[in-house]
RNA sequence: GCGUUUGUAGCUCAGGGGAUAGAGCAACGGUUUCCGGUACCGUGUUGUCGGGGGUUCGAUUCCCUCCAGACGCGCCA
């Protein structure tokens, strides 16, 4: 379905052709003064250079061929030069209407649907989920639903952190503990043992361990250096190690992300592009692209426009072991191959954006990728805690996500027992279910780039801008819902009718929106506006609910009207929450 | 030092070349023939849109500069 914006600008544009005006002045948006109008057009006052006119002359040339139009209901010149516009209430019904028979409300799937992987999650192997995951998990699980959402072809990849000095730490310090182990004999011919030597808790302590030691103990580092380059040479009894771990770590690691409701396609992982890494230093040799300097292998990747020198990229350390960089750059060599993505998508902490930036200039200096391949850096800020530093646990140390997520789950029971007769069975889930609402919601409505305040009392309120607040809005929705086709109503059948009020027609035209709205939010990459959206249209919705009478109508094909109505809202937030990555329970 | 980025109400955040810069929280007051009151309505010179210049008919928005914070600057990821 076409837009309602560029319905009316269609219609504003025969206006602005009929009175002998440019129709590219006749672009229509949505009133800032709500108080005056519902649209308005600003195109008089921007043609006033080429018409060498008085802005509300035009203005008056072009609302007297408006008129007759059946889409409003009232038009009119403003000054200095405002068109200033109401829609006729038919006409939004009709819209309404047409997007209550769309699968997909309104909202045009992509024409040419693109493959687009994004690169999110991004955990390291053998250390837990700390909050500093949180981002990239929600806001990349978010991109991927709205690009399904618009028809694209969308792939997620978790991209693990396997293959770097962390794993030679972790070997050095089992190594320490128990040097018996058969997988640091280099003698041994294996096969080695099937039962990994450690469990997930276990995993989780090693690795601090080792990368405090690593921090004063310079020959300690210096074996775990060495460990990191055996492993990437493929020593066998390190690979044995390395596949447990991976074993051990990935199963904690999809327990851990479903709880949140994320869910990967790929489990890929650093080390799957290895492979392709000898053919890539080849390559940028070939090229003349990397060169010896300090004796390690970098590239220049520094462009005369840079206001400030970007420093070269390295390819290979002196001891010819590879980097972050290599991984990167032989990652997009295998996706190029595997997937032939026509966008990548990382969704990265913003710290790292000057690696991406000599990662991606690199790509296309090798031509790793077409020229047309979108490669795209979403830098997410920190998550601080109230006192605006880096969020931490009460005792100053890194927050597990599993224990933040329990924190706002035990917060949202308390209320939802707190208030309701609920079954503590079915409360347990309901409270899981708002609580991710909570978290979810509480990250996605601030801009990505940003840093942002997470404040657990203010999230999981049920009032004011949060994720409660809408579910709770949903619930309240289904309510009547129910009440009604438990009444014998029918959902389908009712026709919606022009509204009754200015409330009403408010929540239409909010309702109308939504096609504007998804689009926008993914070509912005900005899930915060959908988030703006579904407040908007929640309060919309509650001021309308609170001035009708909604099962008690006596005039049932109004109440059926209403209905539909309702049951279309419902549609759009539903769709909505879905895209944002949580859902509503049936009672809060 | 150089660079990137942020600065909007007491707090948390939207917005964005145009008409009176918006929400929520917090504070105070109100709404009960109630389909979920975890709702709705109202009140405040809530504000030098960090300061100063410039471009423009018009700047909080674009450009420059200064101030403050965050972050990044070759063998970690």
């Amino acid at each position: 379905m076409k837009k309602l914006l560029d319905l009316i600008t269609e219609e504003v544009a025969k206006a602005f052709e009929a009175a002998g005006y440019n129709t590219s002045y006749a672009r229509v948006s949505i009133s800032n003064r709500p108080d005056l109008c519902e649209y308005q057009c600003n195109g008089a006052m921007a043609a006033k250079k080429e018409y060498k006119k008085a802005p509300i002359m035009i203005a008056q040339d072009i609302v007297a061929q408006m008129t007759d139009s059946s889409m409003f209901e009232e038009v009119a010149a403003v000054n200095p030069g405002f068109i200033n516009i109401k829609l006729s209430g038919a006409y939004a019904a009709q819209y309404m209407t047409e997007m209550e028979a769309d699968e997909n409300l309104s909202v045009e799937k992509a024409a040419e649907p693109k493959t687009i992987m994004i690169d999110y999650g991004g955990p390291n192997v053998a250390k837990p989920l700390h909050v500093g995951h949180l981002r990239s998990a929600i806001i990349g699980e978010s991109i991927k639903r709205m690009g399904r959402f618009m028809g694209h072809k969308v792939i997620g990849d978790v991209h693990l952190g396997d293959w770097g000095l962390q794993m030679g730490l972790i070997i050095t310090e089992l190594q320490e503990r128990q040097p018996s182990l058969p997988y640091f004999d280099e003698a041994f011919s294996g096969p080695y043992p099937e039962e990994a030597p450690f469990t997930i808790g276990e995993l989780e302590e090693i690795y601090p361990a080792a990368s405090g030691k690593s921090k004063v103990d310079e020959a300690y580092k210096e074996k775990a250096l060495e460990a990191t380059h055996q492993l990437q040479l493929g020593r066998p009894g390190y690979m044995a190690l390395w596949k447990h771990i991976m074993t051990v770590s990935v199963a904690d690691l999809k327990r851990n992300y479903q709880k949140l409701n994320v869910d990967f396609d790929l489990w890929k992982a650093e080390s799957d592009a290895q492979p392709y890494i000898p053919e890539l230093v080849q390559l940028m040799k070939d090229k003349g692209l990397a060169h010896e300097d300090q004796g390690a292998l970098i590239v220049d990747v520094k462009q005369e426009s840079d206001a400030k020198e970007v420093p070269p990229l390295l390819l290979l350390k002196s001891d010819g072991s590879s980097l972050y960089a290599t991984t990167d750059l032989a990652t997009i060599v295998e996706r190029m191959k595997l997937f032939n993505p026509d966008e990548i998508i990382y969704v990265v902490d913003k710290r790292q954006e000057m690696h991406f930036v000599q990662v991606f200039r690199a790509a296309r200096m090798a031509g790793l990728v077409k020229e047309e391949t979108g490669l795209r850096f979403l830098g997410f800020g920190t998550m601080n805690g109230k006192d605006g530093k880096p969020f931490k646990t009460r005792d100053g140390g890194v927050m597990r996500l599993e224990n933040l997520i329990k924190d706002i789950n035990d917060e949202m029971f308390k209320k939802i027992v707190e208030n309701r007769s609920v079954r503590d069975t079915e409360a347990t889930k309901t409270a899981e279910m708002v609580g991710l609402s909570a978290i979810k919601y509480g990250d996605l409505s601030n801009q990505a780039s940003k840093d942002y305040v997470f404040d657990v009392d203010r999230f999981t309120s049920f009032e004011g801008n949060t994720g409660p607040y809408i579910l709770y809005t949903m619930v309240r929705i289904k309510s009547i819902l129910a009440r009604y086709t438990e009444g014998g109503g029918v959902l389908e059948n009712g026709k919606i009718l022009a509204p009754a009020n200015g409330v009403e027609k408010d929540l239409m035209l909010k309702c109308a929106r939504f096609n504007a709205v998804m689009e926008n939010a993914f070509d912005e990459k900005a899930p915060h506006k959908i988030c703006s959206y579904i407040y908007e249209l929640s309060n919309d919705f509650n001021r309308f609910y609170h001035e009708t009478k909604i099962l008690s109508e006596e005039n049932e094909v109004q109440k059926a009207s209403w209905i539909a109505l309702l049951d279309l809202v419902r549609r759009v937030l539903e769709a909505c929450i879905d895209v944002l990555g949580f859902e509503a329970p049936e009672r809060m």
